[in-house]
Order: C-alpha cells, then structure tokens, then sequence
DNA sequence: GATGAATGAGTTTTCATTCAT
DNA sequence: TATGAATGAAAACTCATTCAT
C-alpha cells in the first residue's frame, strides 16, 4: 500500500533471485548442471532449498535466467562500441579481455555446461538460440557501423553473417581450448587472434 | 588346438567393446552423459547391464575409450596427409569435410559433453588434456612439414603452437556453432573459415 | 458508535471462513485431500495462504468445518419433514433428488475423500462418526414418528437402527455407483431404489 | 536357456510382486494411497526401494495391480456359484460372509482409498471402472442364470442391471459404514440386509 | 485483520554398481 | 562369458505451517 516498502520488496526479491543465480552459477561452473544439487545452491544462495522454488519454477529455469543475464552482459558491451571513435578498432582492443575470459576455465565450464544442456533440453536450446540470435545480430550492425566510419566498401548480408559466425566459433572455441589446454600461451594466442579477428573486420 | 577359439575370443570380445562404446557414444550424443544411464547403453549394445563392468571399469572408462578412439580418428586423418604431394593444400581440402562434421547437431552434442565432463571430472580432463596435447603435436609436425615442402619460412615453435590453437579452436567454436545456430549458412561459412586458415597455414 | 463496525466484521469473518470451506470443498473434490494445497485453496478463496490459519488451526481443521458444514444440511432435510402431512411419503419423495446428488461424480469424490481421510485421520474420523450418529438418531426418529403417523407397528430400537444402516448405506452406496459406474440408468435405479427404500420404511 | 531355472526366474518374480501388492495394500489400508511411503512399503516387501521399480512403473502401477487382483478375487467367487444346486440360495448365504468383508475398517479403508484415488486419478479410474464392469457382467448373468433355475420369470435387462447397481452399492456402501459407524450391529443389518437383497433377486 | 517470504522434512523416482548364479 | 536381481544413496521437487511486518 506505501511505495516504499512495496518498491523494498521488490527490490528485495530481485536480489534474493540475483543471489540464488550468482549460487547457482558458481555450482554450475564446479560441478556442473546436473551434479550441482538443489540443496548446495541453496546453501550458497543463503536460503532454503524449497524457498528457491518461489522464485524459480525449477532448476531447468535457472540456467534460462542464467542465460539471459548473459546476453544482457553481451548487449552491453557491444552497446558500448556504437558511440566509440573508431569502432573497429576497439572491438579489436576488446579482445585482449575476452581472450582472458574465454579461456578462463571456470567461466568456459560454465558456457559449456549451457551449451551441453542445450544440445539436448529443447527448452534452454530456445532461449540460447534466442540469445545467439540476438549478439549476432548485434555484432553484424556493429561491424557494418564500424566499416561505415572507416569508409570501407560494405559486406553483403551473407557474407558479414559468415564473418559474424566465424568470429564467435572463434571465442566460443577459445571456451573448449581453456578446458582442453588450460597452459596454451594467452600472449602469443592473443596476437595470432588479433590478427585473424583484424582481417575479419577489415578486409 | 586352442589358439584359434582363443583369438576368436578376443576378437569376439574387442567387438564387444565396440558395441559398447557405439551404443554409449550414441546415448551420450542423445541424452547427455549424466542423463544416459547403462541400461540403456546395455539396450541398445544388445549386452546385459552387468556385463558391461567386464569391459569398462566404470561409466567414466566408457568415456575415456571413446576419448582415445577419437584421438585414434584424428591421429588416422593427420598421418594420411604425410605423403601428400602439398601437405597445405590437402589440409585446406579436408577443411570442406570437417565443417560439416564439426557443425553437425549431433556430432557437436557428443563433443561438448566430453568437455563438459572433463571441466569437472579431472580422470576424463587428464585424457582429454592428452588427448588434446597429441592432436596439436601433430598438427604442428604436419604443418611444419607443409611449409617445408613449399619452401615457406619455418615458424617459431610458440608462433607455430598458437597458431594450432587458434585453429582448433576454430574448429572446436564451429561445433559449439552448430548447437547455437543449427542453421548457419555452411557454404558461406566454408569460405570465410577456408581464408582464415589459409591465412594461419601459409603466411 | 462501535457496535455496526462490529457486527460487520464478525459477519465479515464468517462469510471469509465460508469463502474458505467453499473453495476447499472444492479443490479436495477436484484433487483430493492431499493433493490440494493451500496454496491453491487460498488463491480460490482469495485470500493469502497466512490468513486461512487466522480461521481454521490446520488443513485437518477444515475438512472437520466440511464435515459441521454437511451434517448441518443433511439435519435441514431431515426436520424439514417434520410438519409433513406424511412423512413417509415425503421421505420417498426425497430419493429422486438424493440419488442426483449421490451419483453425481463431484459431491461423491468429496464424500469419498472425506471417508478416505477419516479411515486414517483420527481427529476426521471423531468427527465423521459424531455426524454419522447425529444423522442416524435423526433418522430414526423421523422414520418412527412417521410410522406412528400412518399407525403402522412401531420397530424396535435394535432392528430399527438397522435397518436405518441399510438405507444410509444405500446412498453412500451410490456415491461410490457414481465413480465407478457413472452411466449408470437413473431412472431404472431410482425405481428399484424406491421399492427398497419402501420396503425399508413401510414393512 | 534351461527350462526350469527359467520357470523358476519366473515363479519368483511373480512372488516378489506379490510381496509387494501384499506390503503395498497393507500400508494402504493402514494410511492412505498418499501417506503410504515407498521406503514403507519396501519395507514391510521385505526389498530395497530401488527394486520396487523393476516390478512396477510407478506407485500408481501398485495400485492398479491391487485392483486387477481384487478383480481376480471377485470372478472367483461369483465363478463359484455357477455350479450350485440353487445360485440365488448359494448367493444369500454368501451375504453373511461379505457382510463381515465389507464392513471390517481395514478391508473398507482400501476400497475407499482406490475409490478416493479413482475420482481424480484417470489411469486407475479406467481399471476400476473396467474391473467393476466385469463385475456387473458377471453377477448379471450369475443372476439371470439363478432365477432360470429357480423357474422365475426372465428379467429385461436394464432391470436387472439396476438391481445389480443397487446390491452392489448395498455392499460398497457397508464400507463406509464401516468407516462411519464400526459398532454396527452386524447380526441385525445382516437380517434386514438378507431381506432386501432376497427381494432383489428373487422378486 | 492480512500478507507472503521462509522453512525443511518429506515425497517419489533414478541409477551406477555389485554379485550370486 | 553372461545375466539381471538387488541395493541404497541421491536427486528434484512439494507443501503445511510459521512469523515478521
């Protein structure tokens, strides 16, 4: 009835849900979606294990909240190139962090996990398609922003769609190589993608 | 008198182990490798659930042979290209085959469960890791021996070795593509990936 | 000044508790005792699930209120024939509305339910059987006075009584008729249920 | 490949779910479909949890092979009619001996709770309502074959069935009287109960 | 009077693994 | 070599009830 505590309440049970997503991703990372219990998750989340599902319908809804945060985390980000100076050139400075993050082997053993599920629960495969659909799309109208800037001649559709995907399998493979070969040299990775990334971008 | 029913056994019974590890593999492709329970796996290899502790150890050794057949595959298809006329240019040719392996639904499935597994189940991590550090080994004598052949400045092993991992990881991303974005336009996708390996093979 | 406010909210809270019965007798009817929750009976009775405990100590409690709520209806119809010209008459008159209510698949799964849970629970079970009693000793009572009022013999206490569990079997019969049975002819059974009812009052 | 050990595999399977219908329907009757505990019942089976499930599906698969049983139990004595010198006799006296089933709180306690537990569960609905239709069948032509003998005129059937539908709620009706009112006084209602159902067969 | 967040014991069901035959 | 009955711990999820507000 008074705004306050009602926004309070909100406010709260939004955090509540952060806590219980911030638990159960961290559980997902080091054990995995199906040998993370529900009973571990809430005890990181600081909450009862039946309390968990005032929030979510059940553990399958938590990776889809998951997932969501995620592409909003991407959104940003690629939001944030579209009023830089030289677009392309700080998507490329960019990767330098991503390389880290990609090949980082807890959060890769997370986006695994998500995408392992995917492969066989068609309800977390709809909405890491969505998501999918979505950053690439992002990404397509960020390089054709930034090749507009610099004044190069402009990619067709399919071919920019081919680069965009090329780009990801790049990252998204970056994720496997953290598991598989957690010692690979990040420098010389780095450089060797830059100059990959680069001619995707600019050629 | 014996030797022949003795190795009509042993034939009999490294077939059986192959009917295991394709029932297995097809489960872990379709249900996951938690979600894939061994009497399924027994179903579908025409054995009883019990009988198939003769052969493996446990759920987990069933992994790892299919671990150490794949790296048998990849070990087959890197040594065929020994004796080739242009070592480069077979390599650039196989790539046309391996798109559409790596971007196949169930395929993809397959593999990233096994890197799933492995980002928590350090057994499976430690063969996969060994798996993974043969492949690049190969790989690295394969095109060191390609630039050879074509006369092309030989690389530095760091520069060699990065640019191994970057194109597995192109490889290893096109699977990950395939769970994410199932329809993604292969031909295009050829052509953009066949540039950028050229790039990574030859400069 | 205070007395109106009063009067209002005590009747305010009876009409909220039979909000509350209402909804219950329903959700049981539809999934029985145990399956429905409070929750659901709540949101049917609009009101938060707390506030039900401000009117009935437990879930048990309500179905006990279900059980109040039953006998006083059953005694309704029974002094209703009170003033009958002929009592008897009227009782056999009654049947053919009864047995629509006892074959009636909804109101039977409620008086099944109850039975069930009073079969088990022994706070229903008090209950069930005072109201049994109640209903009985009424019963009784009518059939004599409306004996006495035709100047038939008038039966003995013991083969009264009995034959007063016939007859109250005979319904509860038919709500049982009614789940496993529910085609069966109304028509055809209410005749042939008269005639034994007769026999039953009039013998 | 034996034959006997075969038969034996199969005459022990066969006790073993009888062990479970016999520990299931106890704990049943004792408390309810729902509060009845599968470790409960694996228990009194005198069995792992675990192993139920290779006997039967689910816990509703258990209560559906009580019913079929029950079935079993009932084709049984109504079969056993078929030869007697005078059925509708050999029928009557069969009333004291039901009179007692019926109305013994442990035996009604299960009728009820599979009677609860079909007005709301549609798989054991079907076989309740298929086992009462052979039931009816049955004492139909048990009936009509009674009255052939008797030399009593034929009767159309949808009279007979109604007179069917009528006795058989006579008896499932004792169940909740059973439940309602244990002290009955079983020699009277025996009395009144064998007067109406004479005047239903024979009549 | 009224809310709904919070609890945690309880439920059914699954599954890798063992072992007597 | 081969079977499949048997185990029991663990999983996800539910729900009556309480209590601070």
């Amino acid at each position: 009835m008074v705004p306050i505590p009602v926004r309070c309440e909100r406010e709260s049970a939004g955090l509540r849900r952060q806590q219980v997503l911030d638990a159960a991703a961290d559980c997902f990372r080091r054990h995995g979606f199906h040998s993370a219990g529900m009973a571990q998750i809430a005890r990181e989340a600081g909450m009862s294990v039946g309390h968990i599902y005032h929030y979510f319908d059940n553990k399958e809804a938590i990776i889809a909240a998951i997932v969501d945060r995620d592409l909003a985390r991407i959104i940003e980000i690629l939001e944030g190139f579209r009023n830089a100076e030289d677009i392309l050139k700080a998507m490329i400075r960019q990767i330098s962090i991503d390389i880290d993050a990609h090949t980082d082997a807890r959060d890769s053993a997370l986006q695994l996990e998500i995408l392992a599920e995917s492969s066989r629960n068609p309800e977390v495969a709809k909405l890491a398609r969505a998501k999918d659909e979505v950053g690439r799309r992002l990404l397509c109208d960020t390089i054709a922003n930034g090749r507009l800037q610099r004044g190069l001649p402009p990619l067709q559709a399919p071919e920019l769609a081919a680069r965009v995907d090329v780009m990801i399998a790049l990252f998204e493979g970056l994720n496997c190589r953290g598991v598989s070969h957690p010692q690979l040299n990040r420098d010389q990775v780095s450089a060797v993608l830059g100059k990959v990334v680069r001619q995707l971008l600019e050629d």
